[in-house]
DNA sequence: CAGGTAACTTACGCAGGAGTAAGATGGCGG
DNA sequence: CCGCCATCTTACTCCTGCGTAAGTTACCTG
């Protein structure tokens, strides 16, 4: 658990490419198990089997090393959820595959999830911006969905995407801390029914255009 | 804005209580604004109107004067939740009360809703445990509540009780960051109609009880 | 009004960790 | 086989910010 991910090639001299590559590796490690300002430089370039200073000859500092991963990872998931709403045109498959894109991401990539959703520099400005514009990308696929299919505005749209949204990671985070109680299709499955349940045929009453038939399991 | 909340009386002595609440307040307002790594105790005891030794001998260290703004807040936070849900009988009405308690703990207090929410001393195994226990504490409550009216597990029941609060806390958050675009009011209903129209009757195709009549407007 | 004690101050020690000179080394083109 | 450049290392500097030692002032009690 502790083993060193690529200490391997100790004393081993890697080209310019291939060290940036094993040394944001590393780093994603080590930011990822003891959050940004536990992390030292030093730990991070032991992790990678090397001395500081080649860490600051790729990188001009620990918060532009940090920001180049979160950059990675955000992008991973907005992609992730794109995908997911484009795999289909029936609005409940896209709930559902949507759910599966969230709980994907936390499942993967060593936990890099942490780095998005449970980062210890919210305070910085850069980095505040960027998950939130995380969030508000995400929501914004998913608002666009709604407002397809309903009459509300577009702002309200945007506050039940962002609810949404917010059950998603907060379910998905919950699942993976807790691994082992409940199989992911299922946690998967039951959380996208009651997101469908919570949306579909929204604005019925205002004289809709068909009530969903009710098959929802 | 920038205005020391009780410097009007630097110089002046107080007693300890007096001056242990004072200082928990001014403590509060630096950490809110900056997080735990960069406040710093010179700056909350400046804020206080005092010196730094004077915080020493109110609080062992930042830690535990930084614990003891957690504690309060958590315990707040849960207490607000019972209380809404103690409110009526009615689950259409404890809902709305539900999700009107996030949005009330944040607006509510000086912001103070981004220590428990936004804490960026996560990685802290103490402060990690009162967060997600303060989570569980509110999800459990609005789990037996679901308990008693639908026939699915226990774990299942929590799960969906987990994403609803996920819900509640993002959108709050959400709502809060961007006060004036939606009223309080609008914000809160519309999110518990989400969240009551995705769990009302839920195992009505199970054959139960009696289907919800609809108007949920 | 004197003396004691709680409240408070200035001024410092000290550790941890980011970032940096200056020098060593190894492989590759000539 | 030799010199050159990219790669890497040791061994520092320096700053920030927590926590404290020692000394000072105001209030209160007898």
């Amino acid at each position: 658990m502790t083993a060193p991910s690529d200490a391997r090639s100790r004393g081993t001299r890697l080209p310019r490419v291939r060290r940036r590559r094993q040394l944001l590796a590393a780093a994603q490690e080590i930011f990822v198990a003891r959050g940004y300002h536990a992390a030292a430089m030093d730990e991070i370039a032991e992790r990678a089997g090397v001395s500081k200073p080649v860490l600051y000859q790729h990188f001009p500092g620990k918060l532009e090393l940090y920001l180049a991963l979160l950059e990675e990872h955000s992008e991973a998931l907005v992609e992730k959820q794109r995908e997911a709403l484009e795999s289909t045109d029936d609005n409940r498959q896209r709930v559902i595959a949507s759910f599966r894109a969230y709980f994907d991401f936390v499942a993967g990539d060593g936990e890099a999830f942490r780095l998005v959703f449970e980062s210890d520099l919210r305070n910085l400005p850069a980095v505040r911006e960027k998950s939130e514009q995380t969030f508000q990308r995400c929501a914004e696929l998913i608002g666009e969905v709604i407002r397809q299919d309903t009459s509300i505005s577009d702002e309200e749209a945007h506050l039940l995407s962002i609810g949404l949204v917010g059950m998603a990671e907060t379910s998905a985070r919950y699942w993976i801390n807790t691994q082992g109680s409940v199989p992911k299709d299922a946690a998967e499955l039951l959380v996208a029914r009651l997101a469908w349940r919570g949306i579909s045929g929204w604005d019925l009453h205002r004289g809709g255009e068909g009530q969903p038939t009710g098959q929802d399991s």
